[in-house]
RNA sequence: GCCAGCAUAGCUCAGUUGGCCAGAGCAGCUGAUUUGUAAUCAGCCGGUCGGGGGUUCGAAUCCCUCUGCUGGCUCCA
């Protein structure tokens, strides 16, 4: 007899053999119906694999994500089985499980495949998964799976077995296919009720562009019908909110040929967003004790020779500007900081002026491979809300809090109430591959994870995720669908301040050398007002809408007042115009309903006679009528609840 | 950068197997209308069909090439 142990601690004993499976059928038969796999110590196992010693085990169904892995992976095998049943020969690569669904890397040889066929394997896979198979677990030494994959001809296959060590081979079989993996897998394909086939693209063998293409097939399945309509409609959804259709829609940014690709150009009301986000942080900022600097869009090639930004990327970025008298090589700035250490050192210091920390919205030029860029997300040329704080050691702790709090204003007063934070540290086994003492990486270190806890922030931890120069707190922000965006960052840095030999004078009246923080909480403009337009649909919070009102006089009778009333509202700093085309009242509401804007104000004889106005807001409909003042107030009051913060 | 797909008016899109001056709706302009909570009517303007080259009696349509966009891959200081 064994021990099995469940996650509250309750002890059942039972045969050695026993499965996941079973374990859960003595619970409840409910239970047992929804069992994907299983944790058994720690350990994701098949839910029908044998336990034979005492263990911990954890059943997974659809709502723990290891559930999900389990399910999606079981898909990739039944598209594959699906795959070989319809193109007899193709040879497989990897299939995995991804965060939404899975996919599998095909090698179709001859067949010629395109977005129509996916609708045929689907069919053929909802085929196969009412079939019930279930997936058999086969331990097989290398020289038998070798022999295997090289029969059918699998040279993908033999490669990756090529690299494993015999003992540890696992084959799974499920139908008529079998494949080479470690599992685990669900019980059987018929927990598989609803599939799609997403989209088609190629993708290198094992991520080597020297190597082979094959045909990558995305897909996603689910245990209910439901659940995929669900989801389908999430697709949809994120599809009217895509940054660059909204951006074309409500005149926010757009490109040019002409210009170049991935060189954005901001619109007047994209501008006026920007701006107000910029005047938001700037404040923010001011409060906190941050000093704006400003620097050029170019420096000498000196510069990033002594920030050795020269010799990591000077080759494959943007070719320098040279003088045509001197021929002195200049670049385009691709960060801020080696201009800031020079501001820096403009002058000595003293530890009595640490921190300092200089900020400055700084645009930069990056050389982006033409296939990356991306709407706003991925730009040649965009503006980092940077700032780098010079410090002690010592400081790192609190400059962290400081930087937290100011991250923590703007998401809340742009709605992101679901972050995450990544905690980035050096790997622990390979300590010569980072820059700087021992001693100040411990240190800092200790600051960052003692700080998350202070806060309480939701932060996962990640060995070996630093950058060569320090530690870092990355944050990532989940949007309305969900999704999962990476925005600001916090960054320790100990080489610039030794490239640029930075010091300051101590208490001691020797030299020191001081820590440099880079962060930026937005990240960079242009990526953060693409996810904020994903985020709120194109419908900004009220602070930030380039319009915020826009006046609908029912006929031109009513010009004279309207001007009057944008006046006195322009005057307490509300932004909008008047709609004086002579439309139809009707008209005029749905543009500016399709607009966006959050407030209509329709303005006849009534509400000349009364010196109010009669509000309309977006997406809900009729307010009422409201005297001039009282709108104000209100408008006023909105902004001030989401843009208030304490100093 | 690589693979695949796409590119017709400011926007969204039609344009049969190559065949008469390349079309529609919206936007814009002009005029009429003076309008009360999601589209008033009429007229007009607007395109060397992404650029270049080729095949053909004839190309938006077929071929080559360049540019850009989209989906992936690789990359991301």
């Amino acid at each position: 007899m064994i021990n099995i142990i469940l996650p509250d601690k309750t002890r059942r004993e039972y045969a050695e053999g026993v499965t996941a499976l079973e374990v859960a059928k003595d619970i409840s038969e409910g239970l047992a119906r929804n069992v994907l796999a299983a944790k058994v110590n720690g350990q994701v196992w098949d839910a029908t694999r044998p336990i034979h010693a005492d263990s911990d085990i954890q059943l997974l169904t659809w709502n723990d994500d290891d559930g999900k892995g389990a399910m999606w992976h079981s898909s990739a095998h039944l598209m594959a089985e699906a795959i070989e049943l319809l193109y007899p020969g193709v040879k497989f690569g990897i299939g995995p499980d991804i965060e939404n669904g899975f996919y599998y890397d095909v090698d179709f040889g001859d067949y010629e495949i395109s977005e129509k066929d996916l609708q045929k394997i689907e069919k053929k896979m909802l085929e196969l998964a009412r079939e019930k198979q279930t997936f058999d677990r086969k331990d097989i030494s290398k020289a038998d799976a070798l022999k295997y994959f090289g029969d059918k001809g699998d040279e993908y296959k033999i490669e990756l077995i090529t690299d494993l060590t015999d003992g540890e081979i696992t084959l799974y079989q499920s139908g008529h296919f079998t494949d080479l993996c470690r599992g685990p897998h669900i019980p059987n394909t018929g927990f598989i009720k609803a599939i799609k086939l997403t989209s088609i693209a190629g993708a290198y063998w094992r991520g080597d562009e020297s190597r082979k293409q094959l045909t990558r097939i995305y897909g996603i399945t689910f245990p209910k019908k439901k659940e995929l309509d669900e989801y389908l409609e999430m697709l949809e959804e994120a599809k009217k909110r895509d940054h660059r259709l909204l951006g074309k829609e409500l005149e926010l940014f757009t490109f040019s040929q002409k210009v170049g690709q991935g060189l954005p150009l901001w619109l007047p009301k994209g501008a006026e967003l920007r701006e107000k986000l910029e005047q938001f942080l700037k404040k923010v900022q001011k409060e906190a004790g941050y000093k704006p600097v400003i620097s050029p869009h170019i420096g000498n090639v000196e510069l990033y020779k002594t920030s050795g930004h020269y010799q990591k990327y000077g080759e494959e970025s943007f070719r320098p500007i040279t003088t045509p008298a001197e021929g002195e090589e200049f670049f385009l700035k691709p960060m801020n900081c080696p201009h800031h250490c020079e501001i820096y050192n403009s002058k000595p210091h003293s530890y009595k002026e640490l921190p300092l920390r200089f900020a400055e919205f700084g645009t930069v030029y990056r050389y982006e491979q033409s296939g990356e860029l991306h709407g706003l997300t991925r730009v040649r040329g965009f503006t980092q809300d940077d700032a780098h704080i010079f410090c002690t050691p010592e400081q790192i702790k609190d400059e962290f809090k400081g930087v937290i709090d100011i991250i923590d204003i703007i998401f809340k007063a742009l709605s992101f109430n679901d972050v995450l934070v990544q905690i980035s540290l050096r790997d622990p086994d390979n300590k010569e591959k980072y820059i700087g003492s021992d001693e100040n990486w411990e240190k800092a270190e200790r600051a960052i994870i003692e700080v998350a806890e202070e806060r309480g922030l939701n932060a996962v931890t990640e060995y070996g995720e630093a950058a060569f120069y320090g530690p870092k707190m990355d944050f990532m922000v989940k949007d309305a669908l969900g999704r999962k965006w990476q925005l600001g960052t916090i960054q320790v840095d100990y080489n610039l301040p030794e490239r640029f030999d930075l010091t300051y004078i101590g208490s001691d009246n020797e030299k020191h050398r001081p820590v440099m923080i880079h962060r930026a909480p937005f990240g960079s403009m242009e990526r953060f007002v693409a996810v904020l337009i994903e985020h709120c649909g194109g419908n900004f919070p009220l602070w930030l809408a380039p319009e915020q009102f826009i006046i609908l006089p029912i006929s031109d009778k009513y010009q004279t007042y309207s001007e009057k009333v944008l006046n006195l509202l322009n005057k307490q700093n509300i932004r909008g115009v008047i709609d004086d085309r002579s439309e139809k009242t009707g008209r005029k509401i749905r543009d500016a309903e399709m607009q966006k804007i959050p407030y209509m104000l329709i303005i006849g004889e009534k509400e000349e006679n009364e010196n109010s106005v009669s509000v309309r807001k977006h997406g809900e409909g009729d307010l009422g009528t409201f005297s001039i003042d009282k709108f104000a107030e209100m408008i006023n009051n909105e902004v001030d609840a989401l843009t208030a913060f304490d100093s």
